[in-house]
DNA sequence: ATTACTACGATCCGAGTAA
DNA sequence: TTTACTCGGATCGTAGTAA
């Protein structure tokens, strides 16, 4: 037996775990984008299945949940609880390398300035500290996290590219950036790092230390 | 385009939101109990409308969620998240009335006695506490929250029948459950109301007095 | 090993309509 | 007004294979 999560999930939004509801087959269809038969249809297979009961009166229905349709919820409240919140709070770890000094120099154009301190809040200190992914693999789940972006732009003279913010807590002490880079040199297995501060110098780093950055959860 | 909940889910089971998924075809259609081509087209389906994307190999491919599939997983999240903890702590509120007695009789019986005793942790006073349901709908909702269960049972005299027990923290102070019983003079409007203690006595009860009733948790 | 195409049977969905 | 049946076209799922 077909789910039908569409359906439960619309029920849940209707708000049918805090009480029994009244709607019609054409309500519903009309809530969920299809035809009233097969509102119909796909309520009739949910009771089958146990997880609804239906009271079915002149002027429409009353679909309560039974407690195994609740149980079903919550299990799969539970299943997206467990690994979202363990993903949550992500620790992305990388090595200190020297770069060729390019991220020093983008962060310190006045239109890149003006826009981190806009949407990050702070003035970066004039140079980025790279580094190498221990997990390379982590840049994509990077990647599919909530970040601030800062469109590219033009003037007569150059073009700059888009960056990608992504706020962490370095080391577990300072605030900072994950930045990654429409233009950039390096490969997927490397992020660069802006600050208000002197990570180097006020972690005392040198090429080859492990780094440690929590990524903080955009609202 | 249809979402492939069933999909979505058991890759969140397999860890996709912590990192990418390497993974088969064929393993994945084995956990999905359905044939190695569909599970690859119902991929190919998730990556066009954007919710995955996918890195082929010659030994499997490697799944990874986009930004907007991670969006949808967390909408989902917080759609049973809000529904289902506005449902939690559960308040029911009834009117107390005085029945007929049989309550009292039953949950003195021995083999109830001894059923409160293991299964809720305590000795019932001996006597309910009727209630008549502000609002007899929320008897459905009752009844699809988890609750411990007392079969019936069989003397050579006579049978007794199960009890729904639905533990419960009775107007924010004393401890107790509401029962629910297969052999009752009463309506669906009706419950009634076992605890250690004399309800009337030391809440103070009377006859037309509304009780509320926090469902307490179970597991 | 893999992934994924084609072909075909199964199932689903919407329209018409009964009750 | 309701709900839900039948029927036909659309979509889905599996088996056989190709690459």
């Amino acid at each position: 037996m077909r789910e039908n999560y569409d359906l439960i999930f619309k029920l849940v939004e209707l708000g049918v775990l805090k009480t029994p509801l009244k709607i019609s087959t054409v309500k519903l269809a009309k809530e969920l984008g299809m035809s009233q038969q097969n509102a119909s249809r796909k309520l009739i297979q949910l009771e089958k299945s146990g997880i609804i009961r239906r009271e079915i009166t002149v002027r429409g229905e009353i679909i309560s949940l039974t407690q195994e349709g609740r149980k079903f919820i919550e299990s799969i409240y539970l299943l997206l609880k467990k690994n979202l919140e363990e993903a949550m709070g992500m620790i992305v770890k990388g090595i200190v390398f020297t770069g060729i000094g390019e991220g020093g120099y983008y962060v310190t154009r006045k239109y890149y300035e003006t826009q981190f301190l806009e949407k990050l809040g702070f003035k970066p200190f004039p140079g980025t500290l790279n580094l190498r992914l221990v997990e390379p693999k982590s840049r994509y789940i990077l990647e599919t996290y909530p970040h601030i972006f800062i469109p590219g732009t033009k003037t007569k003279y150059r073009t700059y590219g888009w960056v990608k913010c992504f706020p962490a807590k370095i080391n577990g002490k300072l605030r900072g950036s994950i930045i990654t880079l429409e233009r950039t040199h390096y490969d997927e297995g490397v992020i660069e790092v802006i600050s208000p501060h002197n990570l180097r110098k006020e972690l005392g780093l040198k090429d080859g230390d492990l780094v440690e950055l929590e990524l903080i959860e955009l609202k």
